[in-house]
DNA sequence: CTTATCCGTAAGCTTCCACTAACCGTAAGC
DNA sequence: GCTTACGGTTAGTGGAAGCTTACGGATAAG
């Protein structure tokens, strides 16, 4: 259960504001900081809990530090869900099955 | 952005494994609590946040009420995942390409 | 070499969350 | 009606997480 990490990653409201502007763009630190309203030092706390989680990834450019989306995290949760969307799906029909008999 | 509850959800590791266990097959709480090391009244809180993320539904046996998976807030994260899914893979093939010209 | 910019890290504080224990309500069985 | 089983709710506590301030390291420019 690897996943465990990118969820408690993707729980937190500002990692998941970061997470929609690095999917518009691949932004530096304080580009980030500057559109989000916490200090640039939260979000490079941030930015490393996503990186743990396989969410984002990071590029030396100069002094600056570029931070995209990695695509690895994104793909593990999904592959996830999946895991229970049929079944879900399954018993969902089956339920409703069941109360038409009744 | 309502998927933020879904998220933060999922954030908990007990969570997790109530949502694996119900994926199994519906369960009432006192099962799910004798498969997890929590006590029942810390399953009946984790179910009412589960409940409340629309990621559980639940129905009334008797005295028992029996848990299963709901569909609905597994898409809500699914749909937010696949915002970013397409546009992380451009950026991946993006980079990839700007490093093969240099 | 010095300065400036950009970023990560450590310490400290505050706030929130998960857990247990105790209680109350409800449905089934005698 | 009484008892038992099953669950939801509340109060209280311990631990974890996020934020800011201050500091240190690395690179580019003068």
């Amino acid at each position: 259960m690897t996943n465990a990490l990118a969820f408690a990653a993707l729980a937190e409201p500002t990692r998941q504001a970061i997470v929609e502007h690095l999917g518009a763009r691949p932004m530096a630190v304080g580009e980030l900081a500057a559109l989000l309203p916490v200090s640039r030092p939260a979000v490079s706390q941030h930015l490393k809990v996503l990186k743990d989680a396989s969410l984002v990834r990071d590029e030396a450019r100069g002094t600056r530090r570029i931070y995209s989306i990695d695509p690895a995290g994104l793909g593990q949760i999904r592959a996830w869900l999946d895991r229970f969307w049929d079944g879900a799906l399954a018993q969902y029909a089956e339920a409703a099955e069941r109360e038409e008999q009744e």
